[in-house]
DNA sequence: GACAAATCCTACTCTTTTGGTAGGAATATG
DNA sequence: CATATTCCTACCAAAAGAGTAGGATTTGTC
């Protein structure tokens, strides 16, 4: 599993601060109820959305969360790699530049750095709006089924 | 990290077969000496991929193993399929089909099963062959810096 | 000023996965 | 029959994953 829970509830989060967005600041027990998770697990990892700049915060009575900027000014990736830490497939893609002792000689690596780029570029491509906005087209591309012309609306 | 060093040696593996095929059966002290791996950990790893039905293997003195197609016809979607399970991102992408229960009302699904595809789509596009020819452009696409017309040969 | 509701912070813990190792049985060749 | 090989089962230590626990601090309201 490339993505933990840890990445897998940020996003959850962030869509729910998103859905949420211009009722003032949002409480965690709200969101941890809403998305039916444990309240103290979401404290640690919107911890760390917050000190990475994602959100803006308010102790205190009626005090919560909400997003620093605009669901279609953040893009998957950033959130992914903020809460992950990496995205890389396998470890011998370093995101820091620091390769491998047999990076030179290597065959497989660029299979993996080809993977990387994949999925970055997937996710870079997507925005908060986009899954609020269920866009199916652009989060399924042409392998949704459902995306014919014959399909309701998106 | 969603391969792990199970599926990256698996590959090493098939990757050095494949520059070996012809030659009869390779032994697999030959290839951990020559890839500079554990042998005893090489051997849970080929046997996944023998009982797979991607080698055959032949036992006793000169025995070893051989791949049992071509190397173009062997996709590294497979290979890694294989020997790691499952490629999923994330664990509520599910590989036989079952799903999780909030998976009808789930906003973030499409993105996890967007990434999947994109995933599977890069893999199964390459082949083992691709990779021992070095085919930067497949594997590294429109990201390659160096595939421009400057660059020699492939 | 007390109280309540919220964020913030540190530490701990249990389980699963990862990355192997060890030892020997079965089998084919010369 | 000796040797080189695959095959098979079991074991193990370290790391990562998935939370829990407990309290300190801050802020709005009565």
């Amino acid at each position: 599993m490339m993505v933990s829970t840890k990445g897998r509830y940020a996003l959850t989060v962030m869509v729910d601060l998103a859905r949420n967005c211009g009722d003032g600041y949002v409480s965690l027990s709200d969101i941890a109820e809403r998305e039916n998770l444990s309240m103290k697990y979401l404290e640690s990892i919107i911890s760390i959305l917050n000190k990475g700049g994602m959100l803006n915060s308010l102790r205190g009575k009626n005090g919560g969360y909400r997003l620093a900027r605009e669901p279609r000014d953040y893009n998957i990736n950033e959130i992914l790699l903020l809460t992950e830490g990496t995205l890389a497939p396998v470890n011998c893609i370093m995101q820091d530049g620091v390769q491998c002792d047999k990076a030179a000689t290597c065959s497989t690596l660029p299979l993996w750095a080809g993977l990387d780029k994949a999925i970055e570029n997937y996710l870079s491509a997507i925005t908060l709006e986009d899954i609020i906005e269920g866009n199916r087209k652009k989060l399924l591309g042409d392998y949704c089924e459902s995306c014919g012309p014959a399909d309701s609306g998106n």
